[in-house]
DNA sequence: ATTGACTCCGTACCTATCTACGGAGTTTAC
DNA sequence: GTAAACTCCGTAGATAGGTACGGAGTCAAT
């Protein structure tokens, strides 16, 4: 049993994110004695390491959210799996071409020799 | 000359945008006549446009304007364009690590039997 | 001359994910 | 026993890049 300000400390969250993925309906609040203050078991741990790898995979935290409530069905949850890969990939393929396209740019400022001139603006234009 | 309903129809650009724009010291104000309407004369389109394109490529409203305003030094251009392009490589990188990791994933999933038990759930515990 | 479309300005709102603040109550350490 | 550290709550602010609104003035067409 810990109060929220040990659990940050244990998971490298903030007290506030805490509280804030509890209004956001991610996890739920704790029973409360007496005093008021959150009191947490742990089983928490768990849920809260959940969101950080769900979050660092890239899903947003109403998709955390769907995949804590889907828990188990394994259909749904591949599905949303599938999308965020596709999306993925999408983002990979529009950053693989800009980076063709600004390869190209810096490469010809590189080859330029007119100070007063810069291919990049220039080609912008 | 054109009033700015004009202007952004012609760009497919929302007026608002371009006042915002303004706002953001990325165009300047232009003269206004006595009825303080904004009129643009065509020079204004090949800023806009160049604006368009930059943020296409991945850059912020500030580093367009620091673009605008290096007008013609290759070489700091060129260092922004650098600066740029490893940052999207390393998005680049970042998103193929999770690709992996998702298609591993799902991948389970779609080989899983036990529909009681989700391994992507189990994996993200 | 009237109506509808356009423009002005400043400000508030939007998404997503926190982060900070203020003032009050509580617990802990010395 | 008192001072520091912790917690509570609700709300505001930050980021980026816009988008929307309200009320008032202006312009174009009929």
């Amino acid at each position: 049993m810990k109060t929220i300000g040990k659990l940050a400390k244990e998971l490298d969250l903030g007290v506030e994110t805490i509280r804030f993925y509890e209004r956001e309906g991610l996890i739920k609040q704790p029973q409360k004695p007496q005093n008021g203050y959150r009191v947490y078991d742990d089983s928490i741990t768990k849920q809260l390491q959940f969101i950080c790898k769900a979050k660092a995979l890239g899903f947003t935290l109403k998709e955390v959210a769907s995949l804590m409530s889907m828990d188990g069905d394994c259909a749904k949850v591949e599905s949303l799996g599938l999308q965020k890969l596709s999306l993925i990939q999408s983002k990979i393929a529009d950053l693989q071409r800009l980076e063709v396209v600004i390869k190209e740019m810096t490469n010809s400022c590189r080859n330029n020799n007119d100070q007063s001139h810069c291919p990049i603006i220039d080609s912008l234009k």
